[in-house]
DNA sequence: TGTACATCAGTGAACGCGCGTTCACTGATGTAC
DNA sequence: TGTACATCAGTGAACGCGCGTTCACTGATGTAC
């Protein structure tokens, strides 16, 4: 049990944000988000089981929080990736690098936000959800490339993109013992293969 | 606790069928392998806890027995679908929508085959195993069609075939409230993108 | 033909563990009067 | 200036549950002699 000392009056809301802190540190190390219990987790806190109460009414809405905070850091990721840049097949490439990147390097985010534990109604398949919003963005910057073989609806062609992208990073998470190749090049090889468009010389 | 009579003499190896049958049972209605406990099993089978015991060590035994299982069930679904079949653009096809279609048919199965839950010995990444043979099949047949777009590796197109089909797969089983569009069109236009190869007219 | 024994296919009680949830409690700090 | 009270930020014991694993046991059936 760690020294840690009660927070001054009026700054209870600090162990709300030190228990999603936390929570995200157990996912990222164990991967599952069903290793996340409210006891491991006021073990890594420092605080009595029952304090986690005090802020979350059960495990599913911290978990609910952690994906919402998930989405938050990826689209930053992504919004940061695509910064200065115009050329808009670099624009496309960039963003899937970054959709990746965030996958591998936050596993444990990355499956609680696209995995199945989630109820239905914290799914995000809502047409407002980050995730839809994400890929109208997506979309965006697919129509935006000259493409060179067809010339589908972009929202489809970025679903298609969204899937390849899924399963690169989820079986890079799941199966890593697989030779798998670098990222970035079989991201952007994956990318040019769906959409049709010309990877940028050099 | 369901009237299960004790085999006769000699025949004490049925149980094992039961209990993998009772086993793929479960985890095709549950959809988690993390929800097969010793306990449901022996409920479902209508045995002791403990007769499980007598035929394996423990849990992640018979699990890894499940897989060996749902590839043999998955290979023998594809060589049925391919079977008849001359032209090569048609037998590709063929073999990524039995593909798609056992995983979104089998999900319990698929999860457990594909997912992150087998010890790093079962995990099939070893080059004889069943994944790398299928691999190695889905190599063979896009070698054998007339590709359009490049003429790289038949292994590194059939790996991206193989992570957009597990895109494919376990999008539609772990977030199945999402609108997608029917499964075999979509399969098709996927690897149409990838290889490069045509689809059949008509 | 009879009987002792081995084998086979299971059973059932008990254990310790981690879990989520409940309930009443604590003790410091601010505020009304 | 003092004091009673409310609020705030947590605590700690206890509960019942499902879990994997252990251990000694049962009772039918075949087999050796």
């Amino acid at each position: 049990m760690p020294a840690r000392s009660r927070n001054p009056r009026g700054q209870g809301d600090r162990l709300r944000a030190d228990l999603l802190a936390a929570a995200a540190r157990l996912i990222a190390a164990c991967g599952d988000s069903r290793d996340l219990t409210l006891r491991r987790l006021a073990r890594e806190v420092g605080i009595a089981v029952t304090s986690v109460y005090l802020h979350f009414p059960d495990l599913e809405t911290l978990k609910a929080a952690l994906v919402v905070e998930g989405h938050e850091r990826q689209t930053a990721l992504r919004d940061a990736a695509l910064d200065g840049l115009d050329e808009p097949v670099a624009r496309l490439l960039a963003g899937c690098r970054a959709y990746c990147r965030f996958a591998v390097e936050h596993p444990g985010h990355y499956k609680l936000m696209y995995g199945p534990e989630l109820p239905p109604e914290l799914a995000f398949d809502a047409s407002t959800s980050p995730g839809r919003l994400a890929l109208r963005g997506l979309a965006d910057r697919i129509a935006r490339c000259p493409r060179t073989t067809r010339d589908e609806d972009p929202l489809v062609t970025a679903t298609c993109v969204w899937i390849a992208l899924h399963g690169i990073a989820s079986l890079r998470i799941d199966r890593p013992s697989f030779p798998w190749p670098p990222l970035d090049p079989m991201v952007e090889s994956m990318v040019a293969r769906i959409t049709g468009v010309e990877r940028r010389p050099q």
